[in-house]
Parts: C-alpha cells; sequence; structure tokens
DNA sequence: ATTATCTATAGATCTATAGATAATGC
DNA sequence: ATTATCTATAGATCTATAGATAATGC
C-alpha cells in the first residue's frame, strides 16, 4: 500500500516520484552506479537524470554540476575508511601487533565490501584523479597509507623489510585488500569468510608465520564487534542501495 | 642535424613531421598517454590529433573510429603476457613448482613495468569493459587468471587452500603484480629489485615459507634470460615512446 | 596515380542557465 | 511564499564524413 507520497514542488513529468527518498540522494545514488559501470566522463547528467525519472536540468537544483555530485560520493566513501584507521589504533593494545594490521584490514575490506555500487573503483579512474574536487582527498589517501606501511613494518620479518620500503608496503597492503573492488566488478559478494581471507593475506604479505596469523585472526572477533559503530550517514546510505525496506 | 624528412602525402599544417616515425605508431602513442592520463571516454579524438600535430579529421585516415584505436592499444598490451604464460610452463621442469609462479609473476611485472604509459590501467576502466572491442580480450584475461590460479593452488599451504578457492587466489595473484600499475601511477619507476619483490610476495600470498622463496628466486634467473626474447612488435612499440633514440 | 594530409561541416551530443509552473503550506 | 520540478535553449563540444589539395613516385 504505498500511496504516492507528493511533496511539496512540481510533480515530475514521470507522475511517479519513485520513493519518499529525498531526490538528493536518490541521485547520488544512480550517479554512484552509473560512475563505477561506464565511468565518470562516460556518463552524462541526462543519464543520471533519466535514472531518477526527472528531467537533465532539474539535477541542477540539488547539485552546481556533475562535479558536485561526485564531490559527494567521494566524501560519502572515504570518510569511513579515515575514521576507522583512528580508531583501530586508539582501541588496539600492542600486545600481537599482527591483529592492529589484521583489524584494519578487515575494516578495511568491510567497508568496500558494504560500500554502494562497488564505489572505491572511483578512486582508481583517471578522469576522477584528475578533476579538481578530488585533489582534497589526496592528503586521507596517503594516510590511510602511511598507516598500513606502519602497521606492516612493525610486524615484517627481514626479507619483507629488507626489499620493500615502508611506504610501498603500505601502497602493497592497500592493493591486496582493494582485491574486494575487482571481486565485485565481476558481480560476485564477498562474504566473511572471505574478508578474513584477505586478512590473513596481508599478514603473509608481511612475512608473519601462519600460527601467528591464525593467532591475530582468533582475537580479532572480540575487537571487532567493539568497533562494529558503522557512522549512521554511511549506513543510512548503504540502506537507501536497496530502496525503501 | 634532423632533415625534415618529407615522405608522400600533403605535409602537415604544422609544418615539421615530428620525426621519421609511422603517423599511425605516433597516434598510438599519444592516445595511448591520454587514455591513461584522463580516461577513454574523457579524452576527445581532438586531443590525440593535437598531441600528434595534425587535424581531428586525418585521425581517420589511419583508424576507423576511437574504438578502433582503442581495440590497436589492448592488442599491443595482451599479446605479451599471453605468449608468456605458455612459454614459462613450457619451459619449467616442474621440480621447483614454487618457481613457475615466481617466474610468471616476474615476467608479467616486467610486462606491466615496460608498457608504454602505463598501458595495464586501460584494462581497469569501466569504459574500456564495456567497449565493445574489449570483449575479445575477456577469454584471454581469464586465461592468465586461471594459470595464476592453478601455479598458485599447487604451492599452497593447508591454510590458503582452504580459505581461497582456485579462481579467487588467481585474482588475488594478479592484483599482487598489478600493484606495479599502482606504483607507475604514482610516478615512480619500477626497478628489478621491486619486481623480485613482488614475484616473491606472490609466494607468500601462498603461503610458501621464506626458504623455499628464497630457493624459487635463486633459480629463477638463468631461465629468465632463456625467456627474455621480447616479442618484436613489443619491443619496437617501447623504442618508440622515447622519441627516436 | 597514390598517399597523407587538409578544410569544412553535418548531426548528435552534452553542460548549464533562464524563466515558467504546479504542487504544498502559511 | 516556498519548493521542486518543468520547458526551452544557448553555446560548446565531439565524432565522423565528404571532398579538396599538396606532396611523392612512376
Amino acid at each position: 500500500m504505498t500511496t504516492i507520497q507528493m511533496g511539496p514542488g512540481r510533480p515530475r513529468h514521470t507522475g511517479s516520484r519513485s520513493s519518499e527518498r529525498p531526490a538528493r540522494e536518490e541521485i547520488l545514488d544512480h550517479a554512484a552506479r552509473l560512475f563505477v559501470e561506464r565511468g565518470f566522463s562516460g556518463t552524462s547528467t541526462r543519464e543520471i537524470a533519466e535514472a531518477c525519472g526527472i528531467r537533465q536540468a532539474s539535477l541542477y537544483y540539488h547539485f552546481t554540476g556533475k562535479d558536485d555530485i561526485l564531490a559527494e560520493l567521494l566524501h560519502l566513501s572515504v570518510r569511513p575508511s579515515l575514521d576507522k584507521v583512528e580508531k583501530i589504533e586508539a582501541e588496539c593494545a600492542p600486545d600481537i601487533p599482527e591483529r592492529t594490521l589484521y583489524l584494519l584490514a578487515l575494516i578495511d575490506v568491510n567497508t568496500l565490501t558494504m560500500a554502494p555500487h562497488n564505489i572505491g573503483k572511483l578512486y582508481r579512474m583517471p578522469d576522477v584523479r584528475n578533476s579538481r574536487v578530488f585533489q582534497e582527498f589526496k592528503p586521507a589517501l596517503q594516510e590511510l597509507n602511511a598507516a598500513y606501511g606502519r602497521l606492516g613494518a612493525e610486524i615484517a620479518n627481514e626479507a619483507v623489510a629488507a626489499a620493500i620500503s615502508v611506504n610501498q608496503l603500505g601502497g602493497l597492503l592497500i592493493q591486496v585488500v582493494e582485491v574486494v573492488i575487482r571481486i565485485r566488478s565481476g558481480g560476485c559478494d564477498v562474504v566473511t569468510s572471505q574478508a578474513h581471507a584477505i586478512a590473513a593475506t596481508c599478514l603473509r604479505v608481511c612475512g608473519v608465520p601462519e600460527n601467528r596469523i591464525a593467532l591475530a585472526a582468533a582475537t580479532a572477533e572480540d575487537v571487532m564487534t567493539v568497533l562494529d559503530a558503522t557512522p549512521r550517514s554511511v549506513k543510512t546510505f548503504i540502506t537507501n542501495e536497496n530502496g525503501t525496506h
């Protein structure tokens, strides 16, 4: 029994307003999907508008332009990762240093897994990276890279420490975590067991032996539950992905 | 003393033909650079033409369209990887199974390192993957994924074998190798020691212990020299990157 | 004659702005 | 009056084609 909810404002040409969801969010959602599917420059404002059931020009009531939509999406997908790094480093007693990296990887994998429309892909697109709005996020991404590098270096064995610089190790670990994006691009979902497998892979990359990996994995669970207070804004955005449920 | 080499055909409006290099190659080179820098849809045929010092319409004498240029670039960058998988599996006696994966990774890293303008990035762009011409290359990429998976599964320890399917392992290993693309995107060159570090990382991801990794690395060198007969077409293309030297 | 370019342009976009309009809410 | 849409359109692209032209080579 969905009564067609009329708010203020002229009705859409396609009589049905698809839901009571704010138009702004609806636009972000469809834009995210289209940007990831076809690229940023490969998506026209008309296509975004059509997906929302409004006219192209109506987008400009909610956003100042295509870049503005991109900026908002980048915000939504960067904030969670960075919040969590701080949390983890604060929460984790350094008794089992492997556990800290394991946790960071696990949570990051989770973020990428839950991100609407595999939006993590945006960062790797050249047209996005060249956009004016992306520059703002560079420091945050370098921060994340540094965190991975620092944690990895702490637990690296001699061979790894000798062969790879701290920063390179950070990039390598992020690359491993971002396999989630690859998996999702292939149309597959990522399940919990895979998340743990990826976190474990991060430790293997550092040369941590299997018994220490098992230990880190075992003790990670409890800390996980503490950290699993996902910021509200993100949850809302994710929920809205699947419609009104 | 470069005499301006006039071939047949009307002269370019910018009197100077930049080199005696065939126009077709010049176009491919600039297109590769621009596609990687700004994305495929983010690059106009006008920009490509201007980079070559010719008029936009003149591109169509050499290529039937933008897609045709992309197709050629994809060909140039896929062929080497695939040729080599076969070679390696033929050349490698299975006495040290770790060595086979190490070699595949090492050679693939080398391919990505030497590829002009970090062209390996093309495959990950959504607009490229949606293009009609990309479909042709899907089987080859799946082949490569399968090869990595097969070799990885052969040497995986129990923990890895239990946690990751063969195909997932293949994707994970390719993801690791493709860290080269990430490094090059950051403006850094990739040197031999890093190539070995990445190949070693692939083995660590499979759970191979350090002593076996060292062994594989040591015995890899000799096989490398045998395999280092780079196909001519690729070499030509690479050489042309840096002008006429 | 052949080759490789050029100029000119059609036709299809694409982004963003101006200004009208149809709802609600006071 | 305010809000959220609409219609219409300017101006700037962008791709691809048609046909002219300036070289070389026979």
